[in-house]
This record gives C-alpha cells, structure tokens and sequence, in this order.
DNA sequence: CTGTTAGCGCCTTCAC
DNA sequence: GTGAAGGCGCTAACAG
C-alpha cells in the first residue's frame, strides 16, 4: 500500500542497499542483475514510491505534456475536438493541459508566451481570428505548435484545416437537388476564420449554381452560439422568405430551426434546414439536422498526430493537412415521399 | 522580439553584468535597486527570457497544476462543469491538466497512483463509480482530492455534492400539481452514483404523494447517454401509457422526446416531461424541456474553491458542501393556457 | 542591497 | 554490472 509521505530515489537506494544509480536504471528498464532488480523493485514497492515528474522534466528536458488552446468551449465542436485530442496524446503517453481562451487575441498570445516557459512540450491552437501578432508569435515560439485552421500563405506551421468551401458546396448542392431556390445564410462574424471561409464557400457555391443572392437572404449572427443564432435567425425571417436555410455552425442551426417553429415554418416542408460541424446535438433534436461534416474528429486527430511527430523529429518537414467534408444527411432537409 | 533560443538566468545574469540571484530578485518582484532592476529587465527583454516551469517546480514543490478527472466527456454536464473549474483555476493561477478516465474504475485509480508522481499539485475528481479500491487509494494520496459527487459515511475527504433526492422531489412535485399521476422514471444505470441517488429520490417522492410506483413505470438506460436513452424510453413506452417522465438526466430526456415524437405523442399535452442537469441542451429543443438543476457549476466552482483553499491551508478542517437543487421550468412540462 | 552557494530529485556519463 | 558525481534551472539561505 502506498504511504501518505512522499519517497525519493535515495529512500528507496538506502532501503534496498544498492546505490541511487542502480535504483533509477532498474525503474526505467535497463540492465541489471536479477538480484539488485529484486530488492529495488521490492524496496520501491513498499514505500510506494513513484518517480517525481518535476525533477524528471527537469532532467530531461520533457514535461509528457501537451497543451491545448480552444477559443470557444461552449460550442460542441470544440468539445469533440477536445476529446479526441485528449485520447490521442493520451495514448501516446501525454497528459493534455487544457486552456480555454477568450475570443480574444491578446489571450491567445499571453499563452503563447507562457508555453515558453517550458509547462508543456507543445501546443495544439485553434484560433477563431488569425491576427498579425498572433503569427508573430507564433514563429517566435521556441516550441513546436500545430494550428488547427487556416494560415495564411508563407506561414510555415504545421496545421490542418477544413474545407469550408467544398463543404458548403454540398450543402448547396443537396439543396439545389431538393428543387430549393432562395437558399438563405445565416452566418456567424466574418471576421472569424471560420466565418470568413464559410462566406467565401456560400458566395462560391450559389454562383456556381446561378443561385440568387440578394442581400437580405444572408445575416451574420454576432457569436456562433445559439443565443446570437435565435437573433439572427429573427432578422433573416423579418426580411426575406427562403425555401432553405444553410447555418455556419449547428448551435446557430438549432436556434434557427426554433425560430422556425415560433413562425409555424415546418421543416422541411416549409424551409429545409442544414447546419455545419455535425455535432451531436444535429441528431438530438426532432426533426434531426442534416449537416456539414467537416471533419472536427478527423481534424482533432490529425493534428494531435502531427505534434507528436514533430516531438518526435523536430526536423521533419513542415505539413499542412486538409480535411474533406461529407454531408450528414438528415430529416430536416428531405421531404420525406 | 523573443529569440527561438531558450535562455537560462544565467544568460540573463552575463548580458547584464550581474549575479544570478539578481535576475531571481528582479524578476519575482524582491527588492532591488533601480540601477540592478533596470538593468536585468532590459536583459531579459532582449533575451526573451521566462523562467523556466520544471526548473522552478522543482525547487518550490509546486506545479501550480491542478488536475481534473472526469468519467464521461460526452455528458454536456461535464462540460460545463469542466468549464466553470477552468475559469476558477485559471483565475487563481493554476493550470489545468484534465484526464477523462472511462467509466472504468482502474482507470480512475491509476489516476490516482499517477497523481502522486507531483505532475499537479491536487485533483479533482469526479467518480461515477465509488469502490472500495478507489476510496482506499483516495486516503492513501499524498496529494489533496476534492471529491465531486457522495462519498460513503466516514470517508474526511472534502467534497462538493448535489441533492439528488431534493431534486427529484421538486420534479414529482412539479407534476403531481399540473395534475400528473402517471408518473414514469427513466433512469441511468443505477449501480453508479448519480443513477442510485436518483432512484432514491424518485422513490422517496412519490412515496410521500401517495402516486402509483409499478415497475411498469421504471426502466433504466445502459447509460447517461442519448442513445441509451432512445432504447429505454422505446422499453419504457412499449410496457406503460405514463402521463409524465421524468428523467435522470438531459441526454436521455432529449432521446425521450424524440421517441415520443416518433410514437405521434405531444409533449406537454399527452406527456409532461422532465430532465435533469438543467444544461444548455433543455433550452435548445422544441418544445424546451424543464429541467433539475442540480447545481452543477455551482458544485464545479465550490470544488475548484475547496481544493484551493486546502492547497492555501493544508490542515484547514475537512469540508462538504450540499448544493441545493432548483426547477427550471420550461415548455415541456406545463399546459400553456 | 548584492553575490556566493547549496540543494530540489532525478538521469547519465564516467570510472571501477 | 555497479557506484560516485555532476548538473538540468531555479530559489532561498547565508555572508558580505
């Protein structure tokens, strides 16, 4: 049984009769008699002594931590990101230091500067706005960083990002099939790098289908959360009729397809519904959303992998990975016949 | 601009033509003359430099990590809960290292052990299962653990708790008054803490009104989840005709909805129903659920509050905080007029 | 007020 | 194969 005091390498030295030397090789598996292996690994046992993780950090100039930076904790994506983020350094034998920042760039550097003190062995970021700074510091860093999100040209990272713009493609596709003309777009801020991408796949999308797109059938909501989305959802509805609604995100999706039902629009039979992330809570509602996947799991994954490459080859070449979308499809896009 | 090279005081030290303990002095805000401090800050200016993590670590005994330990990360309860003890953490100068143990209660003592390698300098954490192995290895911890969630008579440990059978109380209530009587109970698993404590109280309150309880009226998911609860709520409404659910918690309130839904039920009007946890995910459905809240940021703050409080004061005395429940009401549960 | 010095607990050459 | 000793980078006594 464990004792309550802490025990160290000379404790457990003494106790077995060997030197501190013997003790540190035979806890971490390298050779030694069979004789000295026995009393360390009993001595150990009975003090209940576990290695300090500090004085070993120290030491060898790793902490088997990883840290990750997400801007928006309260939207589901991120929590799914998260999880598979956890699972993977997990695995690998890293623990995850979790920091949520505020939307706010000055928060994003601040932590920037604080990995350098060395808490962790890398950074996972996924900032919602890329700010000049922010890239500056991000080349500063004396640690690897993966980012998960666009760059701009030039930037030498590691990252993966999503397709926005293919994923809005099929979105509008699907709907377009559907016989859907004024397909609305309820958007979160465009000056977010999602949201700007998500414009950019919308405007592409509609005008390569030679789809209308007038002023009053896009909104952008001030937040991608579902309070802003109830907001948004309002204005759209006071200034337009569409037959369809695609949303940046599934939070704004879920408030949209609320707002639907306050008016007595039916989905899908009055508007046809589609939401971005493919989070779980587009399955949770009735009727069910169908809804972008852009690959927030895959992404997760991919990105965890990719710091834990470069740990383990700091000089390997530098990738950007880019994720390919699905479509989810649902109830509240297809008029059942 | 901060260089890509990591610098020690010493470094610091040299460009500024003084001694190591100098820069110590400066930097962690001791006296120091104008000239010495000028001068250091100027050095580390241009150095880049930041005390390194481990080295201090180890030299003061504290990480100023705090780890946090969940079972189940898809539970928006957690979520939340996760979020609210980061904010409070973070605020008083931890880092926060977060573990999402599986439902397994290895995982969780292994935890445990590992926590007193000093990665962090206490945890909490929050058990779905408590077993005679966890609770021995809680006692035996060098580090100090806040527990979220009951904990077996005799056990000092502080912790932080919610009323469950209060709770359920104001849910049966709730109904019995809108003129309820048949009133059924999905449940989680009921060998895991929550699961017992909500059986208790459904129990104990309908018990006390005097409302029918036949077994018919009760079925337990495998687990907290939607997709468990799709499975119960068919169970449940293939053996009985109940005019109110209640829930054990949101998740499996949600997956009831829908399979009433599917079954052409209309809630409120043919079935009042019920969650519990009060999180984000009763206000976004439609119609929106009534819910328990059970205080669950509350507990997430009190917990982080006791853990550091006891780090502040070691032998302060044990604490453990009830948090009472409320009702929220919303459009599931009550007959607009 | 400032500099020198001794560790924090561990890993890892080096001699033996 | 084993032990002795140095040092990772920092803080905190202790002298001066």
């Amino acid at each position: 049984m464990a004792e309550a005091k802490k025990s160290t390498l000379v404790l457990v030295a003494e106790r077995a009769g060997v030197s501190i030397a013997s003790v540190s090789r035979v806890l971490n598996g390298l050779p030694a008699s069979e004789q000295i292996s026995a009393k360390v690994k009993a001595a150990a046992q009975e003090l209940g002594y576990v290695a300090d993780a500090t004085a070993r950090s120290l030491k060898v100039g790793r902490t088997e931590q990883i840290a990750l930076a997400v801007a928006d904790v309260g939207n589901p994506v991120y929590v799914a990101m998260m999880n598979e983020i956890s699972r993977v350094v997990t695995d690998a034998g890293y623990r995850l230091v979790t920091s949520s920042t505020g939307n706010d760039a000055e928060d994003q550097i601040a932590l920037l500067s604080s990995l350098n003190r060395g808490y962790a062995d890398g950074m996972i970021l996924s900032p919602l706005r890329v700010t000049e700074p922010l890239i500056a510091e991000l080349r500063a860093s004396r640690l690897p960083i993966v980012v998960i999100g666009s760059l701009p040209e030039g930037v030498e990272l590691d990252s993966v990002r999503a397709d926005s713009v293919a994923g809005m493609g099929l979105a509008i596709k699907h709907l377009a099939k559907q016989g859907r003309q004024r397909i609305a777009f309820v958007n979160g801020p465009v000056d977010t790098v999602p949201g700007a991408a998500r414009l950019r796949g919308y405007v592409t999308a509609m005008d390569k289908r030679g789809l209308p797109m007038h002023g009053d059938l896009q909104v952008n909501a001030d937040d991608f959360t579902f309070a802003a989305g109830l907001v948004a959802a309002e204005a759209l509805l006071d200034q337009s009729a569409p037959d369809a609604i695609v949303c940046a995100n599934d939070l704004l999706a879920v408030a949209t397809m609320k707002v639907l039902a306050r008016r007595g629009l039916s989905v899908p039979g009055d508007v046809a519904l589609i939401g971005m992330d493919d989070t779980e809570i587009a399955e949770l509602v009735t009727p069910s959303i169908t809804s972008v996947n852009l690959g927030s799991v895959k992404r997760a994954r991919e990105a965890a992998k990719l710091l834990i490459r470069r740990l383990a080859d700091p000089d390997a070449p530098v990738k950007q990975v880019v994720i390919a979308p699905k479509l989810t499809i649902r109830e509240s896009s297809v008029i059942p016949h």
